[in-house]
DNA sequence: TGCCAGGCCCTCTTTAGGGCCTT
């Protein structure tokens, strides 16, 4: 099989919304090769602000943690090296994106990558799913975790085993056997409906 | 002080509303 190199990423942050100032806490990723994880990338960074108790507690990231750790910049810079311009996968990449290119912005540097979203993909591939949430889903699938959920690194894991899932339901429902990750990112955004008929000729054709 | 987003996607739709998904 065959499939091209994608870095999966998840942000842990302060809230929902950096336009009304919230930053990351945490990012990880992961790099798939081949369909294997060849990498990691995982850093706490202190975004200049107590995180609420919520976040505290949701994530188990402390406000301890992050006051001992750098600036979002500094981070930032840092992983804006190492992802390059190697396509991004993220679930629900909309929430990630939003962080990506704040971050990336108060840097002044800018995203070029595209990106590819597991929610989208789940959606329309396994859309007999309970619902798609990362945590439902890795149930669902049967996806290795180590039992922590709301940190970055180990959700990134979880998303990058779930995006070789789905590259494995591809090969082996339609037969294909060179998925690309334009492949992937244009079934996730097609309509529903369309996608098993479109897969259907793809697969009859390549 | 209290509250805060936003893109996707379905449907009892398109002159709209509300659930899903992320922290």
């Amino acid at each position: 099989m065959v499939s091209d190199t994608v870095i999966v990423l998840d942000f842990e942050t302060t809230g929902h919304s950096p336009t009304l100032g919230d930053r990351p806490i945490e990012v990880g990723a992961v790099r798939i090769e081949q369909g294997m994880i060849v990498d990691r990338f995982q850093a706490l960074m202190n975004p200049g602000f107590t995180i609420s108790w919520f976040i505290e507690s949701l994530t188990g990231i402390s406000n301890e943690l992050v006051a001992a750790a750098p600036e979002c910049e500094a981070v930032m810079h840092r992983f804006a090296d190492w992802i390059g311009d190697v396509p991004l996968v993220a679930h629900n990449a909309n929430f990630d994106r939003k962080f990506l290119d704040a971050e990336l912005a108060r840097i002044g540097r800018e995203r070029t990558n595209p990106m590819a979203c597991t929610v989208l993909a789940s959606r329309r591939l396994f859309p007999e799913a309970p619902d798609h949430r990362l945590s439902t889903l890795v149930s669902y699938l049967n996806i290795a975790t180590s039992g922590t959920f709301h940190r970055a690194l180990a959700d990134a894991e979880m998303t990058g085993s779930l995006w070789i899932l789905l590259i494995d339901l591809l090969r082996d429902r339609y037969g294909l056997t060179d998925i690309s990750f334009s492949l992937m990112h244009k079934i996730s955004t097609m309509s529903r409906y369309k996608v098993h008929k479109f897969l259907q000729q793809y697969g009859a054709t390549h």
